[in-house]
DNA sequence: ACGCTGTTTCCTGTTT
DNA sequence: AAAACAGGAAACAGCG
């Protein structure tokens, strides 16, 4: 007998179409007492010119705004546009005053193919100090780039998911990933997690020739593969213990940038009906408790997102753990290959762990 | 250049 | 016995 989850009704998302300017006036009530001391005006009779104009009423609307967080820049909205600007410009240290959002009304699209000289323009005000603009348009114009670097990245990623393995999963836990197939399709699949042609890539793969170069090359000291030290008779009697620790030498011929953190990576993982419950799943998530379905598997994908072969669950786990410190995430005692997020772990909350459908979208299947 | 943070890659020992 | 867990040690890498 299935249970059924059912979501609860979602609120209105909020538009920043609804976002209201404010000039300086009367104090006016309108979202709380945040901004009793600006007088709403409608968008249409707004003076762009006054400084006013920059700020919008995000502080309401924020949590509804972060559609960006989770979308491709190509499927921003302008309201989505707008918002990631604001994050943006906040977080590199810049006020909301001093960037005119009402020129970045437009779709993520646009955004993307936008030039550096272009977004400067955009950023113009005549009450902002044009240097102030200019430091802004650039830092937004870099972030853009970063962002639009690291989806092309991760598309490896997406490809994943369309690869067929876990076509039993999703038939098991009532899943319907056929959007997820439309979006993805024209990709083609380079990755199948128990190919032994991967196997043999990874095994070959020269990380593990970085990693043992360095001494393999030095006359005193050599290294059979399993890690002994060999060619000296003193040696043979007494079998060589590799020293803790990251060997000496592993350098990396690609720069890779840095990504998300494990904990996003598993929030990002159990927040992807790709992903979850096929590979990663829910076990209690009131209490942010997960359980590695395939951890290999999910390890694999961390590799993968990381450009390294040779990852495995023992080494990713091992990074899972450093973030015990910080309480992002806590260990589970007694339950094997359970973890919980920590309260300084990341925002997992969803309307829908684990992706279970509810029973009217069943329903609904089975008619049509 | 440097220090910090977050890994990665080893290891030993313990628990399930 | 094997897998998972825990955590020390040291190297690496990105970033401010």
């Amino acid at each position: 007998m299935c249970d059924f989850y059912l979501s609860p009704p979602q609120p209105a998302p909020a538009r920043l179409d609804d976002f209201n300017v404010f000039k300086k006036g009367n104090a006016t009530f309108t979202y709380g007492n945040l901004y009793n001391s600006y007088e709403m005006c409608s968008e249409a009779e707004a003076d762009t010119n006054n400084v006013y104009y920059n700020l919008l009423n995000f502080r309401e609307y924020r949590q509804d705004t972060d559609g960006w967080k989770n979308k491709v820049v190509q499927d921003w909205n302008s309201d989505e546009t707008v918002a990631w600007i604001y994050d943006c410009a906040i977080t590199h240290g810049y006020s909301e005053l001093d960037v005119p959002f009402h020129n970045f009304r437009i779709s993520g699209h646009e955004l993307r193919i936008k030039r550096r000289e272009e977004i400067m323009d955009l950023m113009v005000h005549p009450h902002v100090d044009p240097e102030v603009s200019r430091r802004i348009a650039h830092t937004v114009f870099d972030r853009l780039q970063c962002r639009l670097n690291e989806e092309m990245r991760q598309q490896s990623v997406l490809r994943y998911a369309d690869s067929a393995p876990y076509t039993q999963y999703h038939e098991q836990t009532i899943l319907d990933l056929d959007y997820c197939n439309d979006r993805n399709r024209g990709y083609t699949s380079d990755y199948k997690p128990n190919d032994i042609s991967l196997m043999s890539a990874a095994d070959s793969s020269d990380d593990h020739e970085d990693t043992f170069r360095m001494e393999a090359s030095s006359p005193a000291c050599s290294y059979g593969s399993d890690g002994s030290k060999s060619g000296d008779e003193d040696d043979k009697k007494k079998p060589f213990k590799r020293p803790p620790g990251r060997p000496k030498g592993s350098i990396k011929k690609d720069k890779r940038p840095r990504s998300v953190s494990v904990p996003q990576f598993l929030r990002d993982l159990l927040l992807d009906e790709r992903f979850c419950p096929s590979i990663i799943k829910w076990e209690d998530h009131s209490l942010g408790k997960f359980r590695f379905v395939k951890p290999d598997e999910v390890a694999k994908l961390w590799g993968q997102m990381k450009q390294n072969d040779n990852m495995t669950f023992e080494k990713f786990s091992r990074a899972m753990r450093y973030h015990y410190q910080h309480m992002v995430l806590v260990s589970v005692p007694t339950a094997r290959l359970v973890y919980q997020f920590g309260p300084k772990g990341p925002d997992f909350k969803t309307n829908n762990p684990n992706f279970v459908k509810v029973k009217s979208e069943l329903e609904s299947q089975s008619y049509s």
